[in-house]
DNA sequence: CTAGGGTTAG
C-alpha cells in the first residue's frame, strides 16, 4: 500500500514502554478496521498536505496522543470549506494507528474517538458509523461525535435514533451538555439553498423531540441554549427563538456574544425595532463587551428595522472592523438606496488594508441594481477579475441578469443567462419572468412561464407573474385562464401583510384586515386619508387590482391593502409629523407605492417601508428609489 | 501536542 508514513516501528517488549498505550497487550484487530476503505488508496496527494511537522512527529516514534493530535488538526481543515485531501490524510493516519495497533483496545477509546470525529468532520458519517461499531468502550464524547457527524451531513432521523439509544439504560453513558449542540448543528440548512418544504417540515419536528427533551433536562449551560436558539432561527421559527431568549433571561443564565448576536439578527430579520432596542440595551447593561459579530449583527439590525442612520453609527463606533463589518454596511446601503456611499465604503475598505471578497462585490453590483446604475454595475462585473481578482459567482451574474432585465435589457439579461458559465435556476428564472411582466415582454414571458411551470409548479408566483402581463394588456380571458389553471393545481400564493410597531407591540394587518380593536377609526382613517390625496392628485391605479372586476370595486380592494391599512393605523396612534416605519412580507404594490408618496405628503410624516427586496424612503412626496424598483 | 459545542454579510 503506498503509504506516505513510516513503516511502524518493530514492537517494543512491553515492559520496555512507559506508555500504558504501548503496554497494552494487543487485541485482534476488529474487521471494520483492520481495512481501510478503498478510497484511501487514491489520495497521493495527501503526501504534499502532511505538514513537515507531523512528518517529523510521525517518524519520531509517534504515540496514541500524537495520532490524536494530528487527527484533530486534519478535522479543523476538513469542514467546510472541505480539502478533498484531508480525507485522505486522516484515513492514513487512521490506518498507521491500526498497523500499529493503537486501536481496538479497551484503552483506546480517545484515539477512536479521534478517527470517528475526524470523518464526521469530513462529512463521512457511514465511515464514522463502522469506527463507532468497530470500538469495545464509547463515552459521551463518541457519542456525541457521531451524532454530530450524521447531523451535519443532514441525516437527521439517525442523529435522532442515536440520540434515543444515547437516552436509553443500558447504553452506559447520558446525554451531556454537548449532546443538544451536536444534534441541533446545522439544523434546518440541510442542502444548503435547494431545502424543501418537506425537509423544513422534519426539522422542525427534530427541533421539537430536542425541546421537549431539553425542557425535562434543562441546562445552565448557554451554549446549550444558544445551539436551541439558533436551531429555532434555522427552522425559520423567530418567535421560538425569542422566547427561548427571553427564558434564558427568567433563569438567570447570561447571555454570550454569540447569543446577543444571533437575537439582533433575529429582531433585525423580523423588523422589531423597539425589541432590538431592548435586546442591545440589554447587552451594554450586562458589560457582555462587543466582540466583531454582535458589532455585526447590531449593524444590520438597525438597517434592517429602517434604521439606516443608526446602523452607520454603530460601523463608526466598531473598533473591531472586518471584512464581514464593511459588507454588511455596503449592503445596507444599497438596500437603501445609497449606491455612491455603499461605492465609498468599498474605497475606504481597500484603503483600510481589508481585501474584499465575493460578497463585497455582490452587495456593491447589488446596490447599483437596486438604484438601476446599470452601467456602473457591468463596469464592476466586468472588471471584478481584473481589478480585485474575484472570479465571479452564480450570484454575481444572478445580480447582472435581474438589473438588466429590470431595466428593460430583457434580450441582454437573456443573452447573460445563455453565456454565463451556470445553468440558471428557477428563482432567477423568476425574476426574469418579473422584468417581462413589468415591461410587457408577452413572448418571452410566455417562454418562461411554460418552462418554470415544469420546474416549479406550486410557486404561485409564476401564475401570478404571467396572470398580470395578459392583465395589463387587457387580455382578461388568457388572464382569466391562467389564475383558473392555478386553482386547478391547488396552487396558492402566500398572504399578503404588513406591520408596524408601536410602543411595546408589533400590530400585523392582512388585507381588507378587520379584526383590530380599532378597526372602525382605522378605515375612517384610511378612507379620509384617500380623499385628501385624491384631492392632492393621486390617481387609483388599477392595473395593479387583481381580478377583472368592475372599475369602481377594483379602486376598493385597492384601498384596504394590507400597506395602506398599517400606514392608516400607524398615522392614528403615531405623534403627528413623526416617521413611520412599516414592514411587508412581500413586495410593495405599485399603487401603495404611489399612495405612499402622496401620504407623505399631505401627512408630513417621513415612512419607510420595508418590503421583501429593499427599503422605500417616502418624504414630501417623493420616494428614494426613485420610482425603480 | 489526547477526542466533542453555538454567531455575523448576500
Amino acid at each position: 500500500m503506498p503509504l506516505l508514513l513510516p513503516p511502524p516501528p518493530t514492537p517494543t517488549p512491553p515492559c520496555a514502554s512507559r506508555d500504558p498505550l504501548h503496554a497494552a497487550p494487543r487485541r485482534s484487530r476488529s474487521p471494520s478496521t483492520s481495512r481501510p476503505p478503498s478510497r484511501h488508496r487514491r489520495t497521493a496527494s495527501a503526501r504534499s498536505t502532511l505538514p513537515a511537522a507531523a512528518r517529523d512527529l510521525l517518524a519520531d516514534d509517534p504515540t496514541p496522543r500524537a495520532f490524536s493530535a494530528l487527527l484533530k488538526a486534519a478535522s479543523s481543515s476538513a469542514s467546510p470549506p472541505r480539502r478533498p485531501s484531508s480525507l485522505g490524510l486522516g484515513a492514513q493516519l487512521h490506518a498507521q494507528a491500526v498497523v500499529r495497533g493503537f486501536l481496538g483496545g479497551d484503552d483506546s477509546t480517545i484515539l477512536a474517538t479521534a478517527v470517528l470525529s475526524f470523518y464526521a468532520s469530513c462529512r463521512e458519517p457511514d465511515l464514522a458509523r463502522k469506527v463507532f461499531d468497530g470500538m469495545p468502550r464509547r463515552n459521551a464524547v463518541t457519542w456525541n461525535a457521531l451524532i454530530k457527524g450524521y447531523a451535519q451531513a443532514g441525516r437527521r432521523e439517525e442523529a435522532i435514533l442515536l440520540f434515543r439509544d444515547m437516552k436509553r439504560e443500558g447504553s452506559h453513558v447520558a446525554p451531556d451538555r454537548y449532546t443538544f449542540p451536536a444534534l441541533l448543528s446545522g439544523i434546518g440548512r440541510e442542502g444548503g439553498s435547494g431545502r424543501t418544504l418537506v425537509s423544513l417540515y422534519a426539522a422542525r419536528r427534530t427541533l421539537e423531540d430536542a425541546k421537549v427533551a431539553f425542557d425535562q433536562v434543562g441546562s445552565s449551560d448557554p451554549i446549550v441554549w444558544s445551539s436551541m436558539i439558533s436551531a429555532y432561527v434555522n427552522c425559520e421559527e423567530e418567535e421560538g427563538a425569542l422566547l427561548i431568549f427571553f427564558n434564558m433571561l427568567c433563569q438567570d443564565i447570561k447571555p454570550t456574544q454569540f447569543v446577543y448576536s444571533t437575537v439582533f439578527s433575529v429582531c433585525g430579520r423580523m423588523g422589531i425595532l423597539e425589541m432590538g432596542k431592548q435586546v442591545h440595551a440589554h447587552s451594554l447593561k450586562s458589560n457582555t463587551e462587543k466582540d466583531a459579530a454582535m458589532f455585526n449583527a447590531l449593524l444590520t439590525m438597525y438597517s434592517d428595522c429602517g434604521c439606516i442612520n443608526d446602523a452607520q453609527k454603530v460601523f463608526s463606533s466598531n473598533d473591531c472592523v472586518n471584512v464581514i463589518s464593511y459588507n454588511s454596511m455596503i449592503s445596507a446601503l444599497g438596500q437603501h438606496g445609497y449606491p455612491k456611499e455603499a461605492l465609498e465604503h468599498f474605497r475606504q475598505m481597500k484603503f483600510a488594508g481589508l481585501m474584499p471578497d465575493e460578497v463585497t462585490l455582490l452587495n456593491l453590483i447589488s446596490s447599483f441594481n437596486h438604484a438601476g446604475l446599470v452601467h456602473e454595475g457591468l463596469q464592476m462585473f466586468n472588471s471584478m477579475v481584473d481589478i480585485e481578482g474575484i472570479k465571479p459567482m452564480y450570484q454575481h451574474y444572478a445580480c447582472v441578469v435581474d438589473m438588466l432585465a429590470r431595466s428593460g435589457e430583457i434580450g441582454k439579461a437573456m443573452k447573460t443567462i445563455n453565456e454565463m458559465p451556470f445553468e440558471a435556476e428557477a428563482p432567477l428564472w423568476r425574476i426574469v419572468l418579473g422584468a417581462c411582466s413589468k415591461h410587457r415582454d408577452i413572448e418571452t414571458g410566455k417562454r418562461i412561464a411554460e418552462m418554470l411551470f415544469e420546474m416549479e409548479p406550486y410557486e404561485a408566483t409564476n401564475y401570478i407573474l404571467l396572470g398580470n402581463i395578459y392583465a395589463r394588456l387587457g387580455r382578461w380571458t388568457e388572464a382569466e385562464k391562467v389564475r383558473s389553471l392555478m386553482g386547478e393545481r391547488g396552487v396558492y400564493k402566500d398572504d399578503a401583510f404588513s406591520w408596524i410597531e408601536m410602543g411595546q407591540r408589533t400590530y400585523r394587518f392582512g388585507v381588507d384586515d378587520r379584526s383590530h380593536p380599532i378597526s372602525r377609526e382605522i378605515y375612517r382613517n384610511l378612507d379620509r386619508l384617500i380623499s385628501t390625496i385624491k384631492v392632492a392628485g393621486y390617481v387609483p391605479d388599477i392595473s395593479f387590482a387583481a381580478h377583472n372586476i368592475q372599475r369602481d370595486r377594483k379602486e376598493e380592494s385597492l384601498y384596504y391593502h394590507c400597506e395602506k391599512l398599517a400606514f392608516a393605523f400607524g398615522d392614528l396612534a403615531a405623534p403627528s409629523g413623526g416617521t413611520l416605519r412599516i414592514m411587508k412580507n412581500l413586495r410593495v404594490c405599485g399603487d401603495c407605492h404611489c399612495a405612499y408618496k402622496y401620504f407623505s405628503l399631505v401627512t408630513g410624516r417621513e415612512i419607510i417601508l420595508r418590503d421583501n427586496q429593499r427599503f422605500h424612503h417616502f418624504n414630501s412626496g417623493f420616494c428614494s428609489c426613485g420610482d425603480y424598483w
